[in-house]
DNA sequence: GGTGAAATCTACCTAGG
DNA sequence: CCTAGGTAGATTTCACC
C-alpha cells in the first residue's frame, strides 16, 4: 500500500504536476530514480489519472460560478438517463453530483454572465419534461479554491 | 486576445498537461515550436496558473464526498476572518465559497468515513461561535466530474 | 518555421539490506 | 529477493536563427 513517502510524493504532485524528478527527489529526500520510479508506480496503479494545467477563468470571460440544484418531478430511469444526456451535453455544466437529502441533482456551472446562467436555467432546464423546480445560488467569493485532497 | 486556436489549446491543456509541444502542434495544425511557444505565452499571461496531478480519491479511503452549508449566527468581519483561518486549517476541507441566497458558505468536503464527517460537522463547525445552523449533502454519484472550463 | 544545445526522462545496471 | 542509487541513450524543451 501506501507509505508516508508516497502521500507526500502525492500532496507534491497536486500542487506541481511538472516537477522534475530530481526536484522531486530533493522534496522527498530520495534520488532523482527512485522519485521518478515511485512516480511511475502511482501512475501505473492508476492513483494519478492524469495531469492537468489549471486555468484561470477570469480573463477567459467566466465571471458567474454558480451551483443550480435541481428537483425532479418525474423519478424513474428514463429520467435520470435523459438527464444525465442534458447534464453532459452543456459544456456550462462542469460537474455534477447527486445527493442525499433534499435536491436530486447539484450542478457547478460556469458562465459568462447573469444572462447566460438564466438562459441554462430557463430554456435548458425547466423546460425539460422531468425537471419540477431549480434553485440557483451565485459564488460571491471562492474563499479556498481546489485545494489538494487530504492525504 | 485569444483566438480559436489558443481555446482548443487550453481545452486541449486541461485534459492532458503532459502532451508534449510535438503531439500539441499536431492536435492544433502547428509546428512543434509554434505550439510550445503559444503555451508559454498563456503560462506567462497566467491564464495557464499551474499544473496538477489528478488523484483518484477511492483507493486513498476517502469514500465519503459531502457538500455542507454553514449559516451563520453572528455576522461581521470578525466572524467572517475566524470562520475564513478554520476553513484554511481543515485540510477535509477541499473548497469553500461564499454565496448569495441561504446559506453563508458552501463547503466541499471528502473525509473517510461518515464517523469523521461527523466529528466535522459536530466536533469543528457547531461548537464554533459564530455558526448557527449546518446542513450537509452527501455525494451518492458523481455524474461529471471536474470538466474543462467551457471556452 | 526550423535548429541545436541543454535539460530531462527512463530503461538498464550495480550495490546493499 | 526487494529496495535504493547511478548511468547513458533517447526524448523534449527553448533560445536563437
Amino acid at each position: 500500500m501506501l507509505d508516508d513517502v508516497d502521500k507526500r510524493l502525492l500532496r507534491t504532485l497536486q500542487r506541481n504536476g511538472q516537477i522534475t524528478a530530481q526536484e522531486l527527489g530533493e522534496v522527498l529526500g530520495l534520488s532523482a530514480s527512485q522519485a521518478g520510479r515511485r512516480r511511475q508506480r502511482l501512475e501505473a496503479e492508476g492513483l494519478i489519472t492524469h495531469y492537468a494545467a489549471q486555468i484561470d477563468p477570469e480573463p477567459l470571460g467566466l465571471s458567474i460560478q454558480a451551483f443550480v440544484q435541481v428537483h425532479l418531478g418525474t423519478h424513474g430511469p428514463e429520467a435520470a438517463r435523459d438527464i444525465s444526456r442534458l447534464i453532459h451535453s452543456r459544456t456550462e455544466i462542469t460537474s455534477a453530483w447527486t445527493m442525499t437529502g433534499e435536491a436530486d441533482y447539484l450542478l457547478r456551472v460556469w458562465t459568462p454572465d447573469l444572462k447566460a446562467l438564466h438562459r441554462l436555467i430557463h430554456d435548458v432546464l425547466l423546460p425539460h419534461p422531468a425537471v419540477a423546480r431549480v434553485q440557483s445560488q451565485i459564488v460571491m467569493d471562492q474563499l479556498k479554491t481546489d485545494a489538494p485532497l487530504p492525504l
